[in-house]
DNA sequence: AAAAGTGTCAACCGCTGGGGG
DNA sequence: TCCCCCAGCGGTTGACACTTT
């Protein structure tokens, strides 16, 4: 036995709102308020509709001073941010942009912010690739002028430093919409604690906690100045386990909560790859692996260049596929992936 | 010009947590 | 303490618009 309906789904009208529906509401609302019970007011003024659809049209539609479209960098790049920081916690990245709803920023980020993303990564994927193909011919040509034969080439493992994402944010900007120290608070009401040691510039400088069994460990590369955002002069420290209890939701399982919006990012982007077979140029690295053929890459210099991931923001450097994968937990993005498991 | 494909966004659905009885 | 009701939230759907073939 189901929950009860929260309205009679036989008398109420479903789809598009009318004018006359919308003046109503608004008309209501503007003199009266909504009284503090959306459920009755739909009778009250005479609308067939559920009172939910009263409060979501009045929400996101008649409310005043709501903006729609016309998206502008700086919003995208607090989106990001948030998005990469505390995940699809849409209803809170919302408050931090006047006059944007959590539904307006969920479908911009489903529909556009999250293909935008998908297309610096590959520039800078294509950029790499060039440069680290120079790289190694220039190698293989040093190594051939010296190499005694049956010798063997080192394996090379250069670490990429990425650029930083597009989420820098401009000191001159609009300090109202965005500033360091708002984010930073924002994420300390959220469950966040930040220390005050200068030294760890960052929240993702504790992602290395993630539970590995010493193969994948700390002294891999950190990406800690990932994001513009975040690399905040006020340093950010992040949560222990003991916070991320606050986060019931299974996005804040796991070591700290910037660790699921990466996870959620980069599953999102490989299910787009999966799906999407053209874009899976450019993504392979991302995983590790070969993700056409399914095959691990990690053999060849540039497939272990893992930069790619870093310029997500994704916070390992990981040389060994195979190791790390058995190193992520069970309810990891990862786990479920198949599509990023080597046949 | 028409059909097929793709993108966008408003609206719906169902779950969760908080407040009140 | 438990139960019920409701607001709020995030995921999903479907209709429409636009673009490509």
């Amino acid at each position: 036995m189901g929950r009860a309906p929260c309205c009679d789904k036989a008398k109420v009208k479903k789809g598009p709102w009318s004018p006359e529906e919308d003046a109503k509401l608004k008309a209501y609302i503007e003199e009266h308020g909504t009284g503090g019970n959306w459920i009755a007011l739909p009778q009250k003024i005479g609308l067939k509709r559920c009172g939910k659809s009263c409060r979501l049209r009045w929400l996101n539609y008649l409310r005043p001073n709501i903006k729609h479209g016309g998206f502008s960098e700086e919003e995208d790049n607090i989106i990001c941010s948030l998005y990469i920081s505390i995940g699809s916690r849409w209803s809170i990245i919302a408050a931090q942009l006047p006059g944007r709803t959590d539904n307006d920023i969920k479908n911009y980020w489903n529909t556009r912010l999250k293909k935008k993303l998908l297309g610096k990564q590959r520039k800078e994927q294509a950029a790499r690739r060039a440069s680290l193909k120079q790289e190694i011919m220039i190698k293989r040509e040093i190594n051939d002028s010296f190499m005694v034969p049956g010798a063997t080439i080192p394996h090379q493992q250069t670490p990429y430093w990425p650029e930083l994402p597009a989420v820098i944010m401009n000191p001159s900007q609009d300090s109202h919409l965005m500033d360091q120290e708002s984010i930073r608070n924002l994420l300390i009401k959220l469950g966040g604690r930040f220390s005050d040691d200068i030294r760890e510039s960052n929240i993702f400088t504790a992602i290395n906690n993630y539970p590995l069994d010493g193969s994948c460990r700390q002294d891999q590369v950190l990406y800690t100045n990932s994001i513009g955002m975040l690399s905040s002069p006020a340093p950010m420290r992040s949560m222990d386990s003991t916070c991320c209890s606050q986060f019931p939701n299974s996005n804040y399982n796991g070591p700290n909560m910037c660790q699921a919006g990466l996870d959620n990012l980069l599953v999102e982007l490989g299910e787009l790859a999966c799906s999407n077979p053209q874009h899976l140029e450019g993504l392979d690295s991302l995983y590790g692996m070969d993700m056409a053929s399914g095959s691990t890459g990690a053999s060849s210099a540039e497939s272990t260049s893992w930069g790619n991931m870093s310029s997500l923001g994704y916070p390992q450097l990981v040389s060994d596929y195979e190791t790390c994968l058995q190193s992520v937990p069970q309810d990891s993005p990862f786990e479920d992936s198949s599509c990023f498991r080597p046949q």
